[in-house]
DNA sequence: ACGATAACTGTCCGATCGGTCAGGACTGAC
DNA sequence: GTCAGTCCTGACCGATCGGACAGTTATCGT
């Protein structure tokens, strides 16, 4: 049942990342795959190298992208270097979505599991960011700093000073959920 | 060789906190743990139950916390709501740094190892997002829109249209970053 | 001193997983 | 037809890991 010129390698890859993306790199076994795809799991292993060359290839057209665009804003400056920096980041991110989304399963799974309700909180967490408001700017505003200080506080101590990271997170937390300070 | 009170048990949570902050949380086995504490893997299981209730143990202070916080601003509302949020949220991030570093260092570690090189990107990007500058306020905003834009993007598609979280997401990154629209 | 309870450990087990390997099946060139 | 090369598979392997359990040692109340 050989297949023409190994169609069977891009479904490979489909379901991978389909599957990375629900249960996680780690949660996602070779036998996961090849029962999805419906070949063995000797197959995938003709194919790729190995499970990390899967991850590889899912992974590479988005840093190929990215260093496409940081080459498009190497000679810019000012202004105009942040404005371009951050569309075309947002674009690249809104197009690499699943391939994000399969790196932070790991995260929500170790979240959710267990007797740890932290979904929940988050949930109220992002209510009160978004100042109880439901309209969807102000909702992603507040997924916005929601993801900012998270990342930011996991961040090597040598970025900045303790009180300069807490200030700056702070002020600029408020700056991009548009708050006007009292 | 019982030592008095179960002190191993503060020194397990420890070094398993530590572990995890390096490794990951399935990075590191029951093993790696032991040996760092320097007591039987079979010890590790007389006073937790399984591998996911030392991380239970580990996070439940950092869910906590975050209870209290949004029970502290359930009564506010409008900027002081806001305000209290996120000054909250911030230093809530800042004190369980190594709680958020160990639900990171999954991601950080399938990024790095293989033959991608992300790393080197982001901070190629960092370097854009903060306009090229090296003053650490700057270098701290240009992390929190690294991460708020990386997150967001991972949000479930409910949140908002697509076309309203693109805009909206370079509105709130630029808001962040203190750009002014040219 | 002694029994009871808590603290701790060596050893074993089942399950899972990534990966190897020899060989079968199909295809196209000659 | 047949030969070579590609595609694919079942069976197997070694390693690792979380966990179970019986048994040992230390501690303490009486």
């Amino acid at each position: 049942m050989a297949r023409s010129a190994s169609a069977l390698r891009g479904q490979i890859l489909e379901s991978a990342l389909r599957l990375f993306a629900v249960h996680g790199f780690r949660g996602t076994s070779l036998q996961d795959i090849a029962s999805d795809v419906g070949c063995s799991k000797a197959s995938l292993l003709y194919h790729f190298a190995g499970k990390e060359k899967i991850l590889t290839e899912l992974l590479t057209p988005a840093q190929d992208a990215l260093a496409t665009l940081l080459d498009r804003v190497a000679g810019l400056e000012g202004g105009r270097l942040v404005e371009e920096t951050v569309v075309g980041y947002v674009d690249l991110t809104l197009r690499f979505r699943r391939e994000i989304r399969l790196l932070f399963e790991d995260i929500t799974e170790m979240s959710c599991h267990q007797d740890l309700n932290v979904m929940e909180l988050a949930d109220g967490l992002l209510d009160a960011l978004a100042g109880r408001s439901q309209h969807p700017p102000a909702r992603v505003a507040a997924w916005m700093v929601l993801g900012a200080v998270f990342i930011t506080s996991a961040t090597d101590d040598e970025v900045a000073p303790d009180e300069v990271l807490r200030a700056e997170m702070i002020r600029s937390a408020l700056r991009a959920l548009d708050h006007t300070p009292s």
